[in-house]
DNA sequence: CTTTGTATTATTGTATACAATTATTTATCG
DNA sequence: CGATAAATAATTGTATACAATAATACAAAG
Protein backbone atom coordinates (compact mmCIF):
# COMPACT_ATOMS: atom_id res chain seq x y z
CA UNK A 1 0.00 0.00 0.00
CA UNK A 2 1.22 3.64 -0.92
CA UNK A 3 0.14 5.07 2.43
CA UNK A 4 2.63 7.59 3.62
CA UNK A 5 2.57 8.19 7.08
CA UNK A 6 4.89 10.91 8.72
CA UNK A 7 4.40 14.12 7.14
CA UNK A 8 8.31 14.68 8.12
CA UNK A 9 8.93 11.62 6.12
CA UNK A 10 6.69 12.93 3.29
CA UNK A 11 8.63 16.66 3.47
CA UNK A 12 11.37 16.56 0.74
CA UNK A 13 14.00 16.99 2.67
CA UNK A 14 16.95 17.13 -0.65
CA UNK A 15 15.68 19.79 -3.01
CA UNK A 16 16.93 22.87 -2.60
CA UNK A 17 13.77 24.40 -1.29
CA UNK A 18 13.36 21.58 1.20
CA UNK A 19 16.62 22.24 2.64
CA UNK A 20 15.69 26.28 2.73
CA UNK A 21 12.72 25.26 4.35
CA UNK A 22 13.92 22.82 7.11
CA UNK A 23 16.91 25.87 7.92
CA UNK A 24 14.76 28.68 8.32
CA UNK A 25 11.65 26.37 10.00
CA UNK A 26 14.65 25.28 12.75
CA UNK A 27 16.12 29.13 12.98
CA UNK A 28 12.38 29.89 13.94
CA UNK A 29 11.49 27.27 16.50
CA UNK A 30 15.08 27.41 17.48
CA UNK A 31 14.66 31.10 18.67
CA UNK A 32 17.71 32.00 16.69
CA UNK A 33 15.43 34.65 15.12
CA UNK A 34 13.71 36.70 16.58
CA UNK A 35 9.49 37.71 16.45
CA UNK A 36 8.50 39.78 13.36
CA UNK A 37 12.35 40.18 12.73
CA UNK A 38 11.86 40.39 8.86
CA UNK A 39 12.44 37.51 6.22
CA UNK A 40 14.38 38.91 3.03
CA UNK A 41 13.84 36.55 0.23
CA UNK A 42 17.41 37.86 -1.63
CA UNK A 43 19.16 37.81 1.85
CA UNK A 44 17.75 34.15 2.72
CA UNK A 45 19.13 32.99 -0.45
CA UNK A 46 22.76 34.96 -0.35
CA UNK A 47 23.00 32.96 3.06
CA UNK A 48 22.09 30.19 1.53
CA UNK A 49 23.91 29.88 -2.02
CA UNK A 50 20.79 29.59 -3.60
CA UNK A 51 18.75 31.82 -5.88
CA UNK A 52 14.88 33.07 -4.48
CA UNK A 53 12.54 30.90 -6.29
CA UNK A 54 13.50 28.19 -3.23
CA UNK A 55 13.52 30.51 -0.45
CA UNK A 56 9.94 31.88 -1.77
CA UNK A 57 8.67 28.29 -1.68
CA UNK A 58 9.84 27.57 1.63
CA UNK A 59 8.27 30.95 2.65
CA UNK A 60 4.85 30.13 1.70
CA UNK A 61 4.88 26.80 3.16
CA UNK A 62 5.74 28.52 6.43
CA UNK A 63 3.24 31.00 6.13
CA UNK A 64 0.54 28.57 5.84
CA UNK A 65 1.92 26.65 9.21
CA UNK A 66 1.34 29.93 10.48
CA UNK A 67 5.63 30.72 11.57
CA UNK A 68 5.71 33.39 8.77
CA UNK A 69 3.46 36.07 8.42
CA UNK A 70 3.32 37.52 4.96
CA UNK A 71 1.66 40.62 4.25
CA UNK A 72 1.67 41.23 0.13
CA UNK A 73 4.39 43.60 -1.53
CA UNK A 74 6.27 43.88 2.32
CA UNK A 75 7.77 41.04 3.07
CA UNK A 76 7.65 37.87 5.43
CA UNK A 77 7.86 38.02 9.22
CA UNK A 78 8.70 35.81 11.41
CA UNK A 79 5.96 34.48 13.84
CA UNK A 80 7.40 32.30 16.84
CA UNK A 81 5.65 30.18 19.27
CA UNK A 82 4.72 32.45 22.07
CA UNK A 83 4.35 31.05 25.42
CA UNK A 84 0.37 31.11 25.41
CA UNK A 85 1.04 29.01 22.17
CA UNK A 86 2.85 26.07 24.24
CA UNK A 87 0.42 25.51 26.91
CA UNK A 88 -2.00 25.39 24.55
CA UNK A 89 -0.07 22.56 22.64
CA UNK A 90 0.58 20.64 26.06
CA UNK A 91 -3.24 21.30 26.87
CA UNK A 92 -4.40 20.11 23.18
CA UNK A 93 -1.86 17.53 23.21
CA UNK A 94 -2.57 16.03 26.77
CA UNK A 95 -5.67 15.01 24.83
CA UNK A 96 -4.37 13.86 21.36
CA UNK A 97 -1.93 12.08 22.61
CA UNK A 98 -4.19 9.81 24.90
CA UNK A 99 -6.21 9.52 22.12
CA UNK A 100 -3.24 8.52 19.84
CA UNK A 101 -2.49 6.09 22.25
CA UNK A 102 -5.62 4.01 22.36
CA UNK A 103 -5.64 4.04 18.86
CA UNK A 104 -2.43 2.85 19.04
CA UNK A 105 -3.16 -0.10 21.33
CA UNK A 106 -5.14 -0.83 18.25
CA UNK A 107 -3.73 -0.64 15.38
CA UNK A 108 -0.35 -0.94 16.62
CA UNK A 109 1.61 -4.06 14.62
CA UNK A 110 4.40 -6.83 16.48
CA UNK A 111 6.79 -5.04 14.29
CA UNK A 112 5.84 -1.60 15.76
CA UNK A 113 5.71 -2.94 18.93
CA UNK A 114 8.99 -4.08 18.51
CA UNK A 115 10.36 -1.08 17.11
CA UNK A 116 9.01 0.54 19.98
CA UNK A 117 10.83 -1.17 22.70
CA UNK A 118 14.28 -1.11 21.31
CA UNK A 119 13.70 2.77 21.50
CA UNK A 120 12.20 2.49 25.02
CA UNK A 121 15.09 0.39 26.15
CA UNK A 122 17.86 2.62 24.64
CA UNK A 123 16.20 5.47 26.98
CA UNK A 124 16.22 3.66 30.20
CA UNK A 125 19.95 3.10 29.14
CA UNK A 126 20.75 6.79 28.14
CA UNK A 127 18.25 7.28 31.48
CA UNK A 128 21.14 6.13 33.65
CA UNK A 129 23.82 8.25 31.64
CA UNK A 130 22.14 11.65 31.67
CA UNK A 131 22.96 11.47 28.21
CA UNK A 132 20.39 14.58 27.21
CA UNK A 133 20.91 15.12 24.18
CA UNK A 134 20.21 11.56 23.21
CA UNK A 135 17.37 11.45 25.66
CA UNK A 136 15.89 14.20 23.42
CA UNK A 137 16.45 12.28 20.20
CA UNK A 138 14.70 9.23 21.43
CA UNK A 139 11.96 11.13 23.50
CA UNK A 140 11.05 12.04 20.24
CA UNK A 141 11.51 8.98 18.31
CA UNK A 142 9.10 7.25 21.08
CA UNK A 143 6.18 9.66 20.24
CA UNK A 144 6.70 9.68 16.75
CA UNK A 145 6.12 6.13 17.16
CA UNK A 146 3.72 6.04 18.71
CA UNK A 147 2.20 8.94 15.76
CA UNK A 148 2.46 6.17 13.43
CA UNK A 149 0.93 3.18 14.68
CA UNK A 150 -2.07 5.17 15.60
CA UNK A 151 -2.82 4.53 11.92
CA UNK A 152 -4.22 7.88 11.73
CA UNK A 153 -2.53 10.65 9.32
CA UNK A 154 -4.73 12.88 10.42
CA UNK A 155 -3.74 12.77 14.03
CA UNK A 156 0.29 11.99 13.35
CA UNK A 157 0.19 15.01 10.88
CA UNK A 158 -1.42 17.46 13.87
CA UNK A 159 0.83 15.55 17.14
CA UNK A 160 4.03 16.12 14.60
CA UNK A 161 3.77 19.28 14.20
CA UNK A 162 2.57 20.07 17.60
CA UNK A 163 5.88 17.94 19.11
CA UNK A 164 8.08 20.14 16.34
CA UNK A 165 6.75 23.53 17.55
CA UNK A 166 7.82 22.48 21.51
CA UNK A 167 11.07 21.53 20.29
CA UNK A 168 12.80 24.30 22.79
CA UNK A 169 10.77 23.62 25.60
CA UNK A 170 11.41 19.67 25.25
CA UNK A 171 14.42 20.12 25.22
CA UNK A 172 14.65 22.07 28.77
CA UNK A 173 12.63 19.84 30.40
CA UNK A 174 14.08 16.56 29.56
CA UNK A 175 17.71 18.11 31.01
CA UNK A 176 15.26 19.21 34.34
CA UNK A 177 16.22 17.55 37.66
CA UNK A 178 14.91 13.79 37.69
CA UNK A 179 12.39 14.45 35.15
CA UNK A 180 14.08 12.01 32.25
CA UNK A 181 13.98 9.05 34.94
CA UNK A 182 10.50 10.10 35.39
CA UNK A 183 9.87 10.53 31.66
CA UNK A 184 11.37 7.36 31.04
CA UNK A 185 9.48 5.36 33.23
CA UNK A 186 6.34 6.87 31.93
CA UNK A 187 7.18 5.84 28.38
CA UNK A 188 8.02 2.64 30.01
CA UNK A 189 3.74 2.30 32.01
CA UNK A 190 2.63 3.68 28.40
CA UNK A 191 4.63 0.92 26.02
CA UNK A 192 3.44 -2.05 28.99
CA UNK A 193 -0.21 -0.29 28.58
CA UNK A 194 -0.01 -0.83 24.85
CA UNK A 195 1.53 -4.13 24.21
CA UNK A 196 -1.45 -5.12 26.71
CA UNK A 197 -3.63 -3.77 24.72
CA UNK A 198 -5.49 -1.98 27.09
CA UNK A 199 -6.73 1.13 25.64
CA UNK A 200 -8.13 3.16 28.93
CA UNK A 201 -5.23 2.32 30.71
CA UNK A 202 -2.88 3.54 27.61
CA UNK A 203 -4.99 6.47 27.00
CA UNK A 204 -4.97 7.46 30.81
CA UNK A 205 -1.00 7.13 31.22
CA UNK A 206 -0.54 9.18 27.66
CA UNK A 207 -2.57 12.02 29.03
CA UNK A 208 -1.09 11.84 32.82
CA UNK A 209 2.60 11.48 30.67
CA UNK A 210 2.05 15.08 28.66
CA UNK A 211 0.44 16.60 32.07
CA UNK A 212 3.41 15.35 33.94
CA UNK A 213 5.49 17.44 31.41
CA UNK A 214 3.04 20.78 31.99
CA UNK A 215 3.71 20.07 35.65
CA UNK A 216 7.70 20.20 35.03
CA UNK A 217 7.46 23.55 32.31
CA UNK A 218 5.62 25.41 34.92
CA UNK A 219 8.65 24.74 37.52
CA UNK A 220 11.21 25.54 35.29
CA UNK A 221 9.06 28.79 34.30
CA UNK A 222 8.26 29.33 30.81
CA UNK A 223 9.19 32.55 30.20
CA UNK A 224 13.08 32.10 30.62
CA UNK A 225 13.10 29.45 28.01
CA UNK A 226 11.24 31.27 25.28
CA UNK B 1 -2.09 44.51 18.96
CA UNK B 2 -0.95 42.85 16.16
CA UNK B 3 -2.72 39.34 16.77
CA UNK B 4 -4.11 37.58 13.93
CA UNK B 5 -6.15 35.24 14.63
CA UNK B 6 -7.67 33.39 11.64
CA UNK B 7 -5.68 31.29 9.16
CA UNK B 8 -8.54 31.83 6.84
CA UNK B 9 -8.00 35.78 7.26
CA UNK B 10 -3.98 35.57 7.00
CA UNK B 11 -4.20 33.52 3.45
CA UNK B 12 -3.23 35.79 0.80
CA UNK B 13 -6.42 35.40 -1.46
CA UNK B 14 -5.79 38.41 -4.04
CA UNK B 15 -2.42 37.47 -4.93
CA UNK B 16 -2.02 34.73 -8.17
CA UNK B 17 -0.64 32.25 -5.77
CA UNK B 18 -3.09 33.14 -3.05
CA UNK B 19 -6.45 32.48 -5.76
CA UNK B 20 -4.28 29.49 -7.28
CA UNK B 21 -3.91 27.81 -3.76
CA UNK B 22 -7.89 28.28 -3.01
CA UNK B 23 -8.85 27.18 -6.45
CA UNK B 24 -6.75 23.52 -6.32
CA UNK B 25 -7.45 23.05 -2.84
CA UNK B 26 -11.39 23.79 -3.39
CA UNK B 27 -11.09 21.44 -6.50
CA UNK B 28 -9.57 19.18 -4.23
CA UNK B 29 -11.94 19.59 -1.14
CA UNK B 30 -14.99 19.37 -3.49
CA UNK B 31 -14.37 16.26 -5.05
CA UNK B 32 -13.90 17.88 -8.60
CA UNK B 33 -10.15 16.06 -8.73
CA UNK B 34 -9.91 12.47 -8.48
CA UNK B 35 -7.80 10.94 -5.84
CA UNK B 36 -3.76 10.56 -7.46
CA UNK B 37 -4.66 12.24 -10.09
CA UNK B 38 -1.31 14.38 -11.58
CA UNK B 39 -1.54 17.94 -11.38
CA UNK B 40 0.61 19.59 -13.56
CA UNK B 41 2.38 22.89 -13.35
CA UNK B 42 1.74 24.05 -16.59
CA UNK B 43 -1.70 22.91 -17.03
CA UNK B 44 -3.09 24.25 -14.17
CA UNK B 45 -1.35 27.71 -15.17
CA UNK B 46 -3.08 27.34 -18.68
CA UNK B 47 -5.73 26.78 -17.32
CA UNK B 48 -5.92 30.30 -14.54
CA UNK B 49 -4.00 32.19 -17.06
CA UNK B 50 -0.80 32.38 -15.18
CA UNK B 51 2.64 31.33 -15.22
CA UNK B 52 4.10 28.12 -13.24
CA UNK B 53 5.56 30.09 -10.49
CA UNK B 54 2.32 30.85 -8.50
CA UNK B 55 0.93 27.32 -9.29
CA UNK B 56 4.55 25.92 -7.55
CA UNK B 57 4.31 28.53 -4.75
CA UNK B 58 0.72 26.78 -4.46
CA UNK B 59 1.38 23.31 -4.72
CA UNK B 60 3.91 23.23 -2.22
CA UNK B 61 1.72 24.82 0.40
CA UNK B 62 -0.93 22.18 -0.18
CA UNK B 63 2.06 19.61 -0.14
CA UNK B 64 2.56 20.89 3.28
CA UNK B 65 -1.33 20.89 4.83
CA UNK B 66 -1.04 17.57 3.38
CA UNK B 67 -3.79 17.52 -0.13
CA UNK B 68 -1.05 16.97 -2.22
CA UNK B 69 2.10 14.97 -2.94
CA UNK B 70 5.15 15.73 -4.15
CA UNK B 71 7.89 13.40 -5.53
CA UNK B 72 10.66 14.97 -6.62
CA UNK B 73 11.59 15.52 -10.07
CA UNK B 74 8.01 13.59 -10.92
CA UNK B 75 5.32 15.48 -9.88
CA UNK B 76 2.22 16.51 -7.94
CA UNK B 77 -0.64 14.07 -7.04
CA UNK B 78 -3.95 14.39 -5.41
CA UNK B 79 -4.19 13.52 -1.79
CA UNK B 80 -7.87 13.74 -0.91
CA UNK B 81 -9.61 13.42 2.81
CA UNK B 82 -10.41 9.44 3.08
CA UNK B 83 -13.61 8.39 4.65
CA UNK B 84 -11.31 7.31 7.63
CA UNK B 85 -9.49 10.84 7.34
CA UNK B 86 -13.26 12.20 7.75
CA UNK B 87 -14.32 9.87 10.63
CA UNK B 88 -10.84 10.57 12.67
CA UNK B 89 -11.35 14.28 12.57
CA UNK B 90 -15.05 13.82 13.42
CA UNK B 91 -13.79 12.13 16.69
CA UNK B 92 -10.33 14.51 17.04
CA UNK B 93 -13.22 17.85 16.47
CA UNK B 94 -15.46 16.55 19.30
CA UNK B 95 -12.60 16.87 21.99
CA UNK B 96 -11.27 20.08 20.22
CA UNK B 97 -14.39 21.97 19.67
CA UNK B 98 -15.20 20.85 23.66
CA UNK B 99 -12.29 22.31 24.79
CA UNK B 100 -12.59 25.66 22.19
CA UNK B 101 -16.03 26.15 23.64
CA UNK B 102 -14.86 25.84 26.71
CA UNK B 103 -11.92 28.38 26.47
CA UNK B 104 -14.35 31.05 24.60
CA UNK B 105 -16.37 30.81 27.50
CA UNK B 106 -13.62 32.55 29.10
CA UNK B 107 -12.37 34.53 26.54
CA UNK B 108 -15.36 35.64 23.93
CA UNK B 109 -16.30 39.14 24.38
CA UNK B 110 -19.21 40.92 24.48
CA UNK B 111 -18.89 41.84 20.92
CA UNK B 112 -18.34 38.56 19.83
CA UNK B 113 -21.43 37.30 21.95
CA UNK B 114 -23.20 39.99 19.92
CA UNK B 115 -21.84 38.55 16.53
CA UNK B 116 -22.61 35.01 17.62
CA UNK B 117 -25.85 35.90 18.42
CA UNK B 118 -26.56 37.81 15.17
CA UNK B 119 -25.13 34.44 13.39
CA UNK B 120 -27.71 31.92 15.64
CA UNK B 121 -30.57 34.17 14.90
CA UNK B 122 -30.04 34.11 11.15
CA UNK B 123 -29.64 30.60 11.14
CA UNK B 124 -32.98 30.01 12.98
CA UNK B 125 -34.18 32.10 10.30
CA UNK B 126 -32.89 29.60 7.27
CA UNK B 127 -33.33 26.72 9.58
CA UNK B 128 -37.03 27.73 9.05
CA UNK B 129 -37.33 28.38 5.45
CA UNK B 130 -35.00 25.67 4.18
CA UNK B 131 -32.08 27.42 2.78
CA UNK B 132 -29.48 24.92 3.01
CA UNK B 133 -27.17 27.20 0.68
CA UNK B 134 -27.27 29.77 3.25
CA UNK B 135 -27.62 27.69 6.48
CA UNK B 136 -24.38 25.92 5.63
CA UNK B 137 -22.40 29.31 5.53
CA UNK B 138 -24.03 30.02 8.87
CA UNK B 139 -22.89 27.17 10.46
CA UNK B 140 -19.63 27.67 9.21
CA UNK B 141 -19.42 31.19 10.59
CA UNK B 142 -20.94 30.11 13.85
CA UNK B 143 -17.82 27.66 14.60
CA UNK B 144 -15.41 30.16 13.00
CA UNK B 145 -16.61 32.46 15.38
CA UNK B 146 -16.30 30.59 18.41
CA UNK B 147 -12.90 29.34 17.05
CA UNK B 148 -11.89 32.64 17.02
CA UNK B 149 -13.02 33.56 20.53
CA UNK B 150 -10.85 30.43 21.67
CA UNK B 151 -8.52 33.13 22.11
CA UNK B 152 -6.13 30.46 20.68
CA UNK B 153 -3.82 30.83 17.60
CA UNK B 154 -3.54 27.09 17.86
CA UNK B 155 -6.53 26.03 18.04
CA UNK B 156 -8.28 28.23 15.69
CA UNK B 157 -5.19 26.80 12.90
CA UNK B 158 -6.35 23.50 13.77
CA UNK B 159 -10.06 23.38 13.82
CA UNK B 160 -10.15 25.68 11.10
CA UNK B 161 -8.43 23.70 8.92
CA UNK B 162 -10.60 20.44 10.21
CA UNK B 163 -13.62 22.06 9.28
CA UNK B 164 -12.33 22.59 5.60
CA UNK B 165 -11.30 19.40 5.03
CA UNK B 166 -14.80 18.06 6.28
CA UNK B 167 -16.85 20.43 4.00
CA UNK B 168 -18.70 18.01 1.58
CA UNK B 169 -19.53 15.97 4.46
CA UNK B 170 -21.41 19.35 6.33
CA UNK B 171 -22.98 20.51 3.07
CA UNK B 172 -24.97 16.93 3.13
CA UNK B 173 -25.18 16.77 6.94
CA UNK B 174 -27.23 20.24 6.72
CA UNK B 175 -29.28 19.10 4.15
CA UNK B 176 -30.29 15.87 5.86
CA UNK B 177 -33.76 15.18 7.20
CA UNK B 178 -34.52 16.90 10.29
CA UNK B 179 -30.88 17.85 10.85
CA UNK B 180 -30.90 21.11 10.43
CA UNK B 181 -33.61 21.95 12.81
CA UNK B 182 -31.41 19.97 15.91
CA UNK B 183 -28.01 21.54 14.24
CA UNK B 184 -29.64 24.81 15.15
CA UNK B 185 -31.18 23.91 18.18
CA UNK B 186 -27.68 22.66 19.74
CA UNK B 187 -26.40 25.72 18.39
CA UNK B 188 -28.49 27.73 20.57
CA UNK B 189 -27.76 25.84 23.33
CA UNK B 190 -23.95 25.92 23.17
CA UNK B 191 -24.49 29.90 22.74
CA UNK B 192 -26.61 30.27 26.23
CA UNK B 193 -23.83 28.01 27.57
CA UNK B 194 -21.58 30.14 26.13
CA UNK B 195 -23.14 33.32 27.30
CA UNK B 196 -24.16 31.96 31.19
CA UNK B 197 -20.18 31.80 31.04
CA UNK B 198 -20.85 27.63 32.25
CA UNK B 199 -18.21 26.24 30.67
CA UNK B 200 -18.61 22.61 31.88
CA UNK B 201 -22.18 22.51 30.04
CA UNK B 202 -20.90 24.74 26.94
CA UNK B 203 -17.70 22.38 26.57
CA UNK B 204 -20.03 19.06 27.08
CA UNK B 205 -22.84 20.70 24.65
CA UNK B 206 -19.82 21.41 21.78
CA UNK B 207 -18.72 17.87 22.14
CA UNK B 208 -22.17 16.29 22.24
CA UNK B 209 -23.03 18.72 18.98
CA UNK B 210 -19.97 17.14 16.95
CA UNK B 211 -21.38 14.13 17.87
CA UNK B 212 -24.38 14.07 16.46
CA UNK B 213 -23.38 14.93 13.26
CA UNK B 214 -21.04 11.92 13.20
CA UNK B 215 -23.98 9.79 13.92
CA UNK B 216 -25.93 11.81 11.31
CA UNK B 217 -23.07 10.72 8.72
CA UNK B 218 -23.00 6.98 9.63
CA UNK B 219 -26.83 7.06 8.67
CA UNK B 220 -26.11 9.15 5.78
CA UNK B 221 -23.23 6.47 4.44
CA UNK B 222 -19.95 8.59 4.48
CA UNK B 223 -18.80 6.31 1.27
CA UNK B 224 -21.73 7.35 -0.77
CA UNK B 225 -20.66 10.95 0.07
CA UNK B 226 -17.19 11.03 -0.87
C1' DC C 1 6.72 -10.74 -30.89
C1' DT C 2 9.15 -9.39 -26.95
C1' DT C 3 12.96 -7.11 -24.94
C1' DT C 4 16.45 -3.82 -24.40
C1' DG C 5 18.99 0.30 -25.35
C1' DT C 6 18.90 4.85 -27.25
C1' DA C 7 16.81 9.13 -28.78
C1' DT C 8 13.23 12.19 -28.09
C1' DT C 9 9.93 14.53 -25.48
C1' DA C 10 7.82 16.23 -21.44
C1' DT C 11 8.14 17.85 -16.80
C1' DT C 12 10.14 19.52 -12.87
C1' DG C 13 14.01 22.36 -10.29
C1' DT C 14 16.41 26.47 -10.14
C1' DA C 15 18.05 30.89 -11.67
C1' DT C 16 17.32 35.13 -13.67
C1' DA C 17 14.83 39.04 -15.85
C1' DC C 18 11.39 42.33 -15.71
C1' DA C 19 7.25 44.62 -13.75
C1' DA C 20 4.79 46.38 -9.78
C1' DT C 21 4.84 47.97 -5.31
C1' DT C 22 6.80 49.87 -1.27
C1' DA C 23 10.51 52.15 1.37
C1' DT C 24 14.02 55.65 1.48
C1' DT C 25 16.39 59.54 0.28
C1' DT C 26 16.80 64.06 -1.31
C1' DA C 27 15.33 68.46 -2.78
C1' DT C 28 12.22 72.15 -2.48
C1' DC C 29 9.16 75.24 -0.18
C1' DG C 30 7.15 77.34 3.82
C1' DC D 1 14.43 73.88 10.85
C1' DG D 2 10.44 71.05 9.54
C1' DA D 3 7.18 69.35 6.27
C1' DT D 4 6.09 67.79 1.93
C1' DA D 5 6.83 65.94 -2.76
C1' DA D 6 9.51 64.02 -6.26
C1' DA D 7 13.20 60.93 -7.35
C1' DT D 8 15.67 56.92 -6.25
C1' DA D 9 16.50 52.54 -4.34
C1' DA D 10 15.09 48.22 -2.47
C1' DT D 11 11.95 44.44 -2.36
C1' DT D 12 8.41 41.57 -3.76
C1' DG D 13 5.34 39.37 -7.60
C1' DT D 14 5.31 37.14 -11.80
C1' DA D 15 7.08 35.34 -16.07
C1' DT D 16 10.43 33.16 -18.60
C1' DA D 17 14.85 30.76 -19.63
C1' DC D 18 17.81 27.11 -18.93
C1' DA D 19 19.38 22.79 -16.66
C1' DA D 20 18.43 18.30 -14.70
C1' DT D 21 15.60 14.50 -14.34
C1' DA D 22 12.06 11.30 -15.66
C1' DA D 23 8.75 9.40 -19.07
C1' DT D 24 7.93 7.95 -23.67
C1' DA D 25 8.68 6.35 -28.34
C1' DC D 26 11.13 3.87 -31.36
C1' DA D 27 14.49 0.94 -33.39
C1' DA D 28 17.44 -2.99 -33.36
C1' DA D 29 18.55 -7.51 -31.60
C1' DG D 30 17.20 -11.89 -29.91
Amino acid sequence: MGDRQSPGENRDKYSLRGRVYESIREDILSGRYQQHMELKETAIGAELGVSRTPVREALRQLELEGLVDIIPNRGAYVNMITAKDVNDIYIIRSMLEGLCTRWATEYITEEQLEDLEETLCLSEYHTKKDNYEKLYELDSLFHEQLYRASNSRILNHVLSDFHDYVKRVRKVTIAYQGRSVKSTEEHRAIFEAVRARNAEMAEELAKEHVKHTMECIQVCGLEKIL
